[in-house]
DNA sequence: ACTTACCGTAAGTCATCGCTTACCATTTGT
DNA sequence: ACAAATGGTAAGCGATGACTTACGGTAAGT
């Protein structure tokens, strides 16, 4: 899997609000699918095809704990969005500012 | 447009590949939609809609210059996300953390 | 061994989204 | 004033995606 298929993966997962609310749900720590399904207005089998997205990102880990799967926030996965909107932070920086000089020369060329 | 409506329109409008590619364009600094779409494998009107997406998103600045229209990035949008993912990772590390210990608390018992 | 609990997968349906063509408005140049 | 350039909007179409019900498979309790 590319860097940018990485990116694009992660994006696409948190676009839905359904998977935000899955993520905000593990915030606090790792859970079972039954427990995170309960409080939500959708199916359980509906949430595990979001957990499947999250994890084929990178956000989430699974760990078997015997019956049940125990799901978490993967940090790594978290951490390639955050250093790619760095990157992008960086650059708009640069180019917000290369533009205000841009337009303070023009404007002493009126 | 509340915070949790902005995060969606920005995780949206970066999900998809034609949009993350405009972004990529207008890294170096601004330009006219002409000049955007002219590279691009698709129609100019298809370049405009996803400007569209992306402004509402709070991503992109539009300046009027005479005839064309400037399209830059917007420092604002991409750092609120960027905050969001900051508090998101603060989060997804405790828990590891705590998960961690747990982990070892639990082996003990064995 | 049998039943119950937990969970992933498959098939089908419905809505959403991205793209195209066609059209219109505004601005620049002659 | 007229013609060309720039770009936003509308309508329609095809594809992608999110959800449901139904099913199978494995682990735990009796």
């Amino acid at each position: 899997m590319s860097y940018e298929d990485a990116i694009a993966a992660t994006m696409t997962a948190l676009a839905d609000p359904t998977r935000r609310d899955i993520i905000q749900r593990l915030r606090s720590g790792p859970l079972p699918v039954g427990a995170i399904a309960a409080p939500m207005p959708i199916s359980r089998p509906a949430v595990s095809q979001h957990l499947r997205v999250l994890s084929d990102a990178g956000l989430l880990t699974v760990t078997p704990a015997g019956n049940r799967r125990l799901y978490a926030i993967a940090p790594d996965g978290v951490d390639r969005l955050r250093q790619y909107l760095d990157d992008l932070w960086d650059d708009a920086l640069a180019a917000f500012a290369r533009a205000a000089e841009d337009q303070a020369k023009g404007k002493s060329d009126e």
